[in-house]
DNA sequence: ACATTTTTTTACTCATGCGTCAATAAAATA
DNA sequence: TATTTTATTGACGCATGAGTAAAAAAATGT
Protein backbone atom coordinates (compact mmCIF):
# COMPACT_ATOMS: atom_id res chain seq x y z
CA UNK A 1 0.00 0.00 0.00
CA UNK A 2 1.25 3.47 -0.77
CA UNK A 3 2.05 5.76 1.70
CA UNK A 4 2.27 9.65 1.66
CA UNK A 5 3.22 9.99 5.08
CA UNK A 6 0.55 9.52 7.57
CA UNK A 7 -2.48 7.55 5.67
CA UNK A 8 -1.00 4.37 6.11
CA UNK A 9 1.11 2.85 8.98
CA UNK A 10 4.55 2.71 7.83
CA UNK A 11 6.65 -0.45 7.73
CA UNK A 12 8.15 -0.09 11.35
CA UNK A 13 4.21 0.42 13.00
CA UNK A 14 2.98 -2.46 11.34
CA UNK A 15 6.08 -4.18 13.37
CA UNK A 16 5.16 -2.39 16.45
CA UNK A 17 1.43 -2.89 16.15
CA UNK A 18 2.01 -7.08 15.54
CA UNK A 19 5.12 -6.77 18.68
CA UNK A 20 2.43 -5.73 20.42
CA UNK A 21 -0.70 -7.55 19.49
CA UNK A 22 1.55 -10.47 20.36
CA UNK A 23 2.67 -9.35 23.71
CA UNK A 24 -1.06 -9.67 24.62
CA UNK A 25 -2.17 -12.81 23.60
CA UNK A 26 1.05 -14.17 25.36
CA UNK A 27 0.25 -12.67 28.41
CA UNK A 28 -2.91 -13.89 28.25
CA UNK A 29 -1.78 -17.28 27.82
CA UNK A 30 0.69 -17.40 30.09
CA UNK A 31 -1.98 -15.95 32.86
CA UNK A 32 -4.08 -18.64 31.72
CA UNK A 33 -2.11 -21.69 31.95
CA UNK A 34 0.97 -20.26 33.00
CA UNK A 35 4.28 -19.21 31.61
CA UNK A 36 6.56 -22.63 31.75
CA UNK A 37 3.18 -24.76 30.43
CA UNK A 38 2.87 -22.08 27.75
CA UNK A 39 4.77 -23.60 24.13
CA UNK A 40 5.35 -21.01 21.95
CA UNK A 41 3.69 -23.06 19.33
CA UNK A 42 0.79 -22.07 21.27
CA UNK A 43 1.15 -18.73 21.12
CA UNK A 44 1.95 -18.11 17.86
CA UNK A 45 -0.87 -20.77 16.61
CA UNK A 46 -3.15 -18.38 18.69
CA UNK A 47 -1.82 -15.03 16.74
CA UNK A 48 -1.75 -17.51 13.31
CA UNK A 49 1.41 -17.63 13.15
CA UNK A 50 4.21 -20.20 13.09
CA UNK A 51 6.23 -20.49 15.71
CA UNK A 52 9.21 -19.73 14.12
CA UNK A 53 7.94 -16.09 13.20
CA UNK A 54 8.04 -15.22 16.66
CA UNK A 55 11.58 -15.44 16.69
CA UNK A 56 11.60 -12.73 14.38
CA UNK A 57 9.80 -10.17 16.86
CA UNK A 58 11.45 -11.78 20.06
CA UNK A 59 14.79 -12.91 21.22
CA UNK A 60 13.74 -15.72 22.63
CA UNK A 61 10.44 -16.87 25.05
CA UNK A 62 12.16 -14.79 28.26
CA UNK A 63 12.37 -11.76 26.42
CA UNK A 64 8.60 -12.45 25.36
CA UNK A 65 7.83 -13.24 29.12
CA UNK A 66 9.68 -10.29 30.19
CA UNK A 67 8.23 -7.79 28.15
CA UNK A 68 4.70 -8.90 29.34
CA UNK A 69 5.55 -8.35 32.69
CA UNK A 70 6.60 -5.28 32.03
CA UNK A 71 3.00 -4.23 30.58
CA UNK A 72 1.98 -4.74 34.41
CA UNK A 73 5.37 -3.24 35.98
CA UNK A 74 5.15 0.13 34.06
CA UNK A 75 1.61 0.38 35.54
CA UNK A 76 2.62 0.72 39.03
CA UNK A 77 5.32 3.03 37.58
CA UNK A 78 3.07 4.96 35.75
CA UNK A 79 0.66 5.42 38.58
CA UNK A 80 3.74 6.38 40.84
CA UNK A 81 5.31 9.03 38.19
CA UNK A 82 1.61 10.45 38.41
CA UNK A 83 1.13 10.26 41.42
CA UNK A 84 4.29 12.57 42.96
CA UNK A 85 3.35 15.14 40.00
CA UNK A 86 -0.43 15.19 41.98
CA UNK A 87 -1.18 18.45 43.79
CA UNK A 88 -2.35 17.42 47.34
CA UNK A 89 -2.16 15.62 50.84
CA UNK A 90 -0.68 12.33 51.16
CA UNK A 91 -4.18 11.00 52.13
CA UNK A 92 -4.94 12.74 48.58
CA UNK A 93 -1.58 11.07 46.88
CA UNK A 94 -2.35 7.87 48.58
CA UNK A 95 -6.02 7.29 47.18
CA UNK A 96 -4.61 8.58 43.38
CA UNK A 97 -2.01 6.45 42.99
CA UNK A 98 -3.79 3.15 44.26
CA UNK A 99 -7.19 4.09 41.76
CA UNK A 100 -4.37 5.28 38.61
CA UNK A 101 -2.67 2.14 39.49
CA UNK A 102 -5.67 -0.13 39.62
CA UNK A 103 -7.42 1.17 36.50
CA UNK A 104 -4.11 0.64 34.63
CA UNK A 105 -3.82 -2.92 35.84
CA UNK A 106 -7.36 -3.88 34.20
CA UNK A 107 -6.59 -1.43 31.03
CA UNK A 108 -2.65 -3.13 30.02
CA UNK A 109 -3.74 -6.56 30.83
CA UNK A 110 -0.11 -7.72 30.99
CA UNK A 111 1.01 -10.93 32.84
CA UNK A 112 0.69 -11.36 36.47
CA UNK A 113 3.73 -10.66 38.88
CA UNK A 114 3.86 -14.33 40.46
CA UNK A 115 7.25 -15.99 41.95
CA UNK A 116 7.06 -18.43 38.93
CA UNK A 117 7.26 -15.72 36.56
CA UNK A 118 9.75 -13.54 37.46
CA UNK A 119 11.93 -16.29 38.49
CA UNK A 120 11.63 -17.64 35.37
CA UNK A 121 13.72 -14.39 34.15
CA UNK A 122 17.37 -14.31 34.29
CA UNK A 123 18.85 -12.73 36.98
CA UNK A 124 19.63 -9.36 36.00
CA UNK A 125 15.71 -9.06 34.88
CA UNK A 126 14.28 -10.42 38.17
CA UNK A 127 16.64 -7.92 40.10
CA UNK A 128 15.48 -5.12 38.05
CA UNK A 129 11.65 -5.59 38.32
CA UNK A 130 11.99 -6.35 42.02
CA UNK A 131 13.61 -3.09 42.33
CA UNK A 132 10.87 -1.49 40.61
CA UNK A 133 8.04 -3.16 42.72
CA UNK A 134 9.92 -2.28 45.90
CA UNK A 135 10.12 1.37 44.69
CA UNK A 136 6.56 1.17 44.33
CA UNK A 137 5.71 -0.45 47.83
CA UNK A 138 8.01 2.40 49.41
CA UNK A 139 6.30 4.92 48.27
CA UNK A 140 3.24 3.59 48.98
CA UNK A 141 3.85 3.00 52.37
CA UNK A 142 5.65 6.36 52.80
CA UNK A 143 2.16 8.24 51.97
CA UNK A 144 0.33 5.88 54.32
CA UNK A 145 2.65 6.89 57.09
CA UNK A 146 2.40 10.33 56.27
CA UNK A 147 -1.60 10.15 55.85
CA UNK A 148 -1.27 8.91 59.35
CA UNK A 149 0.81 11.90 60.26
CA UNK A 150 -1.67 14.38 59.02
CA UNK A 151 -4.41 12.42 60.46
CA UNK A 152 -6.32 11.32 57.66
CA UNK A 153 -5.60 7.74 58.61
CA UNK A 154 -5.92 6.50 61.66
CA UNK A 155 -2.49 4.38 63.05
CA UNK A 156 -2.54 1.14 61.10
CA UNK A 157 0.56 -1.43 60.78
CA UNK A 158 1.93 0.09 58.00
CA UNK A 159 3.59 -2.97 56.54
CA UNK A 160 0.47 -5.04 57.18
CA UNK A 161 -1.93 -2.23 55.24
CA UNK A 162 0.55 -2.33 52.60
CA UNK A 163 0.32 -5.83 51.74
CA UNK A 164 -3.08 -6.29 52.34
CA UNK A 165 -4.30 -3.80 49.10
CA UNK A 166 -1.86 -4.83 47.20
CA UNK A 167 -3.04 -8.25 47.29
CA UNK A 168 -6.91 -7.24 46.61
CA UNK A 169 -5.48 -5.02 43.87
CA UNK A 170 -3.09 -7.70 41.86
CA UNK A 171 -6.15 -10.28 42.73
CA UNK A 172 -8.42 -8.02 40.41
CA UNK A 173 -6.49 -9.60 37.18
CA UNK A 174 -8.08 -12.75 38.30
CA UNK A 175 -11.81 -11.91 38.37
CA UNK A 176 -11.93 -9.16 36.28
CA UNK A 177 -12.46 -9.54 32.51
CA UNK A 178 -12.13 -7.27 29.57
CA UNK A 179 -15.90 -7.54 29.00
CA UNK A 180 -16.37 -7.32 32.84
CA UNK A 181 -20.34 -5.73 33.59
CA UNK A 182 -18.09 -3.20 35.56
CA UNK A 183 -15.73 -0.61 34.53
CA UNK A 184 -11.95 -0.52 35.58
CA UNK A 185 -13.22 3.01 36.99
CA UNK A 186 -16.11 1.55 38.81
CA UNK A 187 -14.14 -1.09 39.99
CA UNK A 188 -10.87 0.94 41.86
CA UNK A 189 -13.73 3.40 42.90
CA UNK A 190 -15.46 0.14 44.71
CA UNK A 191 -12.08 -0.78 46.00
CA UNK A 192 -10.95 2.29 47.02
CA UNK A 193 -13.61 3.04 49.11
CA UNK A 194 -13.48 -0.86 50.70
CA UNK A 195 -10.19 -0.12 51.71
CA UNK A 196 -10.61 3.38 53.01
CA UNK A 197 -13.68 2.75 54.43
CA UNK A 198 -14.15 -0.86 55.89
CA UNK A 199 -17.34 -2.40 55.37
CA UNK A 200 -18.98 -2.07 59.08
CA UNK A 201 -21.78 0.05 58.83
CA UNK A 202 -21.29 2.99 60.83
CA UNK A 203 -22.43 4.22 64.26
CA UNK A 204 -25.82 6.60 64.26
CA UNK B 1 13.20 -50.68 66.07
CA UNK B 2 10.78 -52.29 68.65
CA UNK B 3 7.20 -51.44 69.32
CA UNK B 4 5.03 -52.62 71.94
CA UNK B 5 2.53 -49.92 70.30
CA UNK B 6 2.23 -46.45 70.35
CA UNK B 7 5.63 -45.91 71.98
CA UNK B 8 7.37 -45.44 68.29
CA UNK B 9 5.51 -44.95 65.18
CA UNK B 10 4.15 -47.73 63.08
CA UNK B 11 5.09 -48.50 59.29
CA UNK B 12 1.93 -46.78 58.38
CA UNK B 13 2.41 -43.69 60.50
CA UNK B 14 6.49 -43.07 59.37
CA UNK B 15 4.59 -43.80 55.65
CA UNK B 16 2.58 -41.13 56.40
CA UNK B 17 4.62 -38.59 58.30
CA UNK B 18 6.88 -39.44 55.24
CA UNK B 19 4.27 -37.96 52.67
CA UNK B 20 3.10 -35.44 54.75
CA UNK B 21 7.01 -33.86 54.52
CA UNK B 22 7.26 -34.57 50.44
CA UNK B 23 3.88 -32.74 50.04
CA UNK B 24 5.68 -29.55 52.65
CA UNK B 25 9.37 -29.49 50.48
CA UNK B 26 7.15 -29.64 47.13
CA UNK B 27 4.17 -26.92 48.12
CA UNK B 28 7.31 -24.82 49.03
CA UNK B 29 9.16 -25.14 45.60
CA UNK B 30 6.23 -25.36 43.83
CA UNK B 31 5.40 -21.97 45.16
CA UNK B 32 8.77 -20.24 44.75
CA UNK B 33 9.40 -21.26 40.97
CA UNK B 34 5.98 -22.71 39.84
CA UNK B 35 4.95 -26.24 39.29
CA UNK B 36 5.68 -26.81 35.57
CA UNK B 37 9.30 -25.36 36.38
CA UNK B 38 9.59 -27.73 38.85
CA UNK B 39 11.23 -30.98 38.03
CA UNK B 40 10.90 -34.12 40.52
CA UNK B 41 14.33 -34.57 40.85
CA UNK B 42 14.77 -31.16 42.60
CA UNK B 43 11.67 -31.59 45.15
CA UNK B 44 13.28 -35.34 45.19
CA UNK B 45 16.73 -33.96 46.42
CA UNK B 46 15.41 -30.71 48.63
CA UNK B 47 14.15 -34.42 50.15
CA UNK B 48 17.13 -36.21 50.46
CA UNK B 49 15.98 -39.30 48.07
CA UNK B 50 15.99 -39.80 44.13
CA UNK B 51 13.04 -38.92 42.01
CA UNK B 52 11.94 -42.68 42.08
CA UNK B 53 11.58 -42.73 45.42
CA UNK B 54 8.97 -40.22 45.07
CA UNK B 55 6.91 -42.52 42.59
CA UNK B 56 6.53 -45.20 45.70
CA UNK B 57 4.18 -42.31 47.74
CA UNK B 58 2.87 -40.62 44.79
CA UNK B 59 0.87 -41.98 41.76
CA UNK B 60 3.01 -38.46 39.71
CA UNK B 61 3.74 -35.49 39.75
CA UNK B 62 -0.13 -34.33 39.20
CA UNK B 63 -1.09 -36.13 42.14
CA UNK B 64 1.75 -34.75 44.01
CA UNK B 65 0.24 -31.29 42.76
CA UNK B 66 -2.93 -31.74 43.79
CA UNK B 67 -2.36 -32.96 47.38
CA UNK B 68 -0.60 -29.93 47.38
CA UNK B 69 -3.48 -27.67 45.93
CA UNK B 70 -5.77 -29.68 48.32
CA UNK B 71 -3.52 -28.64 51.78
CA UNK B 72 -4.76 -24.62 50.26
CA UNK B 73 -8.72 -25.77 49.73
CA UNK B 74 -8.94 -27.89 52.41
CA UNK B 75 -8.48 -24.70 54.84
CA UNK B 76 -11.33 -23.13 53.11
CA UNK B 77 -13.11 -26.00 53.35
CA UNK B 78 -12.57 -25.93 57.02
CA UNK B 79 -12.88 -22.67 58.20
CA UNK B 80 -16.35 -22.58 56.03
CA UNK B 81 -17.62 -26.19 58.11
CA UNK B 82 -16.42 -24.55 61.36
CA UNK B 83 -18.38 -21.25 60.35
CA UNK B 84 -21.42 -22.82 59.89
CA UNK B 85 -21.64 -24.37 63.14
CA UNK B 86 -20.52 -21.27 65.05
CA UNK B 87 -23.04 -19.88 66.69
CA UNK B 88 -24.00 -16.08 66.27
CA UNK B 89 -25.14 -13.20 63.74
CA UNK B 90 -23.97 -13.62 59.86
CA UNK B 91 -21.77 -10.73 61.17
CA UNK B 92 -20.13 -13.14 63.75
CA UNK B 93 -19.91 -15.96 61.30
CA UNK B 94 -17.80 -14.19 58.77
CA UNK B 95 -15.53 -12.57 61.01
CA UNK B 96 -15.02 -15.95 62.15
CA UNK B 97 -14.82 -17.38 58.74
CA UNK B 98 -12.55 -15.34 57.22
CA UNK B 99 -10.35 -15.13 60.71
CA UNK B 100 -10.09 -18.90 60.75
CA UNK B 101 -9.42 -19.22 56.61
CA UNK B 102 -6.33 -16.90 57.01
CA UNK B 103 -4.77 -18.55 59.94
CA UNK B 104 -5.33 -22.28 58.73
CA UNK B 105 -3.99 -21.06 55.33
CA UNK B 106 -0.79 -19.39 56.64
CA UNK B 107 -0.52 -22.42 59.00
CA UNK B 108 -0.66 -25.22 56.29
CA UNK B 109 1.34 -23.12 53.63
CA UNK B 110 -0.13 -25.53 50.95
CA UNK B 111 0.10 -24.62 47.12
CA UNK B 112 -1.31 -21.68 45.41
CA UNK B 113 -4.69 -21.71 44.10
CA UNK B 114 -3.09 -20.44 40.46
CA UNK B 115 -4.82 -20.37 37.44
CA UNK B 116 -1.46 -22.21 35.93
CA UNK B 117 -1.43 -24.63 39.09
CA UNK B 118 -5.22 -25.48 38.53
CA UNK B 119 -5.24 -26.02 35.24
CA UNK B 120 -2.45 -28.78 35.52
CA UNK B 121 -4.47 -31.09 36.76
CA UNK B 122 -6.79 -33.35 35.06
CA UNK B 123 -10.46 -32.24 34.32
CA UNK B 124 -11.54 -34.02 36.92
CA UNK B 125 -9.83 -32.79 39.60
CA UNK B 126 -10.01 -29.23 38.35
CA UNK B 127 -13.92 -29.46 38.60
CA UNK B 128 -13.40 -30.54 41.62
CA UNK B 129 -11.51 -27.61 43.19
CA UNK B 130 -13.22 -25.28 41.27
CA UNK B 131 -16.30 -25.99 42.88
CA UNK B 132 -15.16 -26.22 46.30
CA UNK B 133 -14.11 -22.80 45.59
CA UNK B 134 -17.07 -21.76 44.36
CA UNK B 135 -18.93 -22.95 47.54
CA UNK B 136 -16.55 -20.89 49.92
CA UNK B 137 -17.21 -18.17 47.84
CA UNK B 138 -20.82 -18.23 47.66
CA UNK B 139 -20.69 -18.85 51.46
CA UNK B 140 -18.90 -15.86 52.03
CA UNK B 141 -21.51 -13.51 49.76
CA UNK B 142 -24.23 -15.43 51.52
CA UNK B 143 -23.02 -14.15 54.87
CA UNK B 144 -22.58 -10.52 53.71
CA UNK B 145 -25.52 -10.34 52.11
CA UNK B 146 -27.59 -11.17 55.44
CA UNK B 147 -25.03 -8.98 57.75
CA UNK B 148 -26.23 -6.36 55.61
CA UNK B 149 -29.42 -7.33 56.33
CA UNK B 150 -28.77 -7.53 59.87
CA UNK B 151 -27.68 -3.68 59.49
CA UNK B 152 -24.37 -4.70 60.70
CA UNK B 153 -22.44 -4.05 57.46
CA UNK B 154 -23.08 -1.45 55.18
CA UNK B 155 -24.57 -2.30 51.78
CA UNK B 156 -21.87 -2.88 49.29
CA UNK B 157 -21.50 -4.69 46.26
CA UNK B 158 -21.21 -7.98 47.34
CA UNK B 159 -19.28 -9.91 44.14
CA UNK B 160 -16.85 -6.76 45.18
CA UNK B 161 -16.26 -6.88 48.34
CA UNK B 162 -15.97 -10.55 48.27
CA UNK B 163 -13.29 -10.36 45.60
CA UNK B 164 -11.67 -7.68 47.43
CA UNK B 165 -11.11 -9.69 50.34
CA UNK B 166 -10.17 -13.06 49.12
CA UNK B 167 -7.80 -11.49 47.28
CA UNK B 168 -5.99 -9.81 49.91
CA UNK B 169 -5.90 -13.32 51.86
CA UNK B 170 -5.00 -15.25 48.69
CA UNK B 171 -1.91 -12.66 48.83
CA UNK B 172 -0.64 -13.67 52.15
CA UNK B 173 1.41 -16.75 51.75
CA UNK B 174 3.66 -14.62 49.19
CA UNK B 175 4.56 -12.21 51.94
CA UNK B 176 4.17 -14.12 55.27
CA UNK B 177 6.51 -16.52 56.24
CA UNK B 178 6.68 -19.56 58.16
CA UNK B 179 9.37 -17.45 60.56
CA UNK B 180 7.75 -14.27 60.60
CA UNK B 181 7.50 -11.52 63.21
CA UNK B 182 4.18 -11.76 62.88
CA UNK B 183 1.78 -14.74 64.07
CA UNK B 184 -0.78 -15.96 61.84
CA UNK B 185 -3.57 -14.79 64.52
CA UNK B 186 -1.91 -11.39 64.61
CA UNK B 187 -2.05 -11.29 60.90
CA UNK B 188 -5.98 -12.54 60.71
CA UNK B 189 -6.94 -9.85 63.39
CA UNK B 190 -4.92 -7.12 61.58
CA UNK B 191 -6.50 -8.04 58.02
CA UNK B 192 -9.74 -8.73 59.50
CA UNK B 193 -9.45 -5.07 61.24
CA UNK B 194 -8.74 -3.49 58.05
CA UNK B 195 -11.58 -5.27 56.05
CA UNK B 196 -14.34 -4.45 58.59
CA UNK B 197 -13.20 -0.71 59.39
CA UNK B 198 -10.68 0.99 56.40
CA UNK B 199 -7.85 3.15 57.17
CA UNK B 200 -9.66 6.55 57.72
CA UNK B 201 -9.51 8.00 60.84
CA UNK B 202 -13.08 8.32 62.29
CA UNK B 203 -14.18 11.42 62.51
CA UNK B 204 -14.07 13.03 66.25
C1' DA C 1 9.60 -6.65 -14.99
C1' DC C 2 13.67 -7.21 -11.91
C1' DA C 3 16.35 -6.77 -7.79
C1' DT C 4 16.35 -6.19 -2.94
C1' DT C 5 14.81 -6.28 1.52
C1' DT C 6 11.60 -7.90 4.92
C1' DT C 7 8.83 -11.49 6.74
C1' DT C 8 7.42 -16.20 7.32
C1' DT C 9 7.92 -21.11 6.81
C1' DT C 10 9.67 -25.95 6.67
C1' DA C 11 12.59 -29.09 8.51
C1' DC C 12 15.60 -30.02 11.55
C1' DT C 13 18.82 -30.47 16.39
C1' DC C 14 19.12 -30.92 21.01
C1' DA C 15 18.23 -30.68 25.99
C1' DT C 16 15.11 -31.49 29.64
C1' DG C 17 12.39 -34.13 32.49
C1' DC C 18 8.43 -37.50 33.25
C1' DG C 19 7.65 -42.04 34.06
C1' DT C 20 9.16 -47.20 33.96
C1' DC C 21 11.63 -51.47 34.95
C1' DA C 22 14.65 -54.38 36.87
C1' DA C 23 17.98 -54.59 40.36
C1' DT C 24 19.45 -53.59 45.02
C1' DA C 25 19.31 -52.18 50.00
C1' DA C 26 17.05 -51.96 54.34
C1' DA C 27 13.89 -53.56 57.61
C1' DA C 28 10.71 -56.68 59.56
C1' DT C 29 9.51 -61.37 60.47
C1' DA C 30 10.14 -66.12 61.20
C1' DT D 1 20.48 -66.64 60.25
C1' DA D 2 17.17 -67.11 56.47
C1' DT D 3 13.17 -65.28 54.24
C1' DT D 4 9.96 -62.14 53.00
C1' DT D 5 8.26 -57.57 52.66
C1' DT D 6 9.12 -52.76 52.20
C1' DA D 7 11.74 -48.97 50.47
C1' DT D 8 15.00 -47.00 47.35
C1' DT D 9 18.09 -46.74 43.43
C1' DG D 10 20.32 -46.51 38.64
C1' DA D 11 19.74 -46.73 34.00
C1' DC D 12 16.82 -46.12 30.43
C1' DG D 13 12.71 -44.88 26.77
C1' DC D 14 10.27 -41.43 25.09
C1' DA D 15 7.65 -37.10 24.31
C1' DT D 16 7.72 -32.30 24.40
C1' DG D 17 9.18 -28.03 23.20
C1' DA D 18 13.01 -24.32 22.76
C1' DG D 19 15.82 -22.65 19.47
C1' DT D 20 18.37 -22.67 14.54
C1' DA D 21 19.47 -22.59 9.54
C1' DA D 22 18.26 -22.35 5.10
C1' DA D 23 14.75 -21.73 1.83
C1' DA D 24 10.41 -19.72 0.26
C1' DA D 25 7.08 -16.01 0.03
C1' DA D 26 5.59 -11.32 0.37
C1' DA D 27 6.35 -6.60 0.20
C1' DT D 28 8.99 -2.68 -1.49
C1' DG D 29 11.74 -0.02 -4.51
C1' DT D 30 13.73 0.99 -9.27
Amino acid sequence: MANWNGAVASREEVRELKRRAALRVAARIFNEKGYHATSLDEVAEEIGVTKTALYYYFKNKEQLLYECLKLTYNCGQTARLEAEGFDGSAFDKLSFLYKRFMELLMEERGAYTTMANIRALPEEAQEELIDRRRQLDRYSRMLIEKAIQEGALRPVDVRITSNFFLGAVNWILRWHTEDDAMSPEEVSAHFLDLFMNGIVAKKA
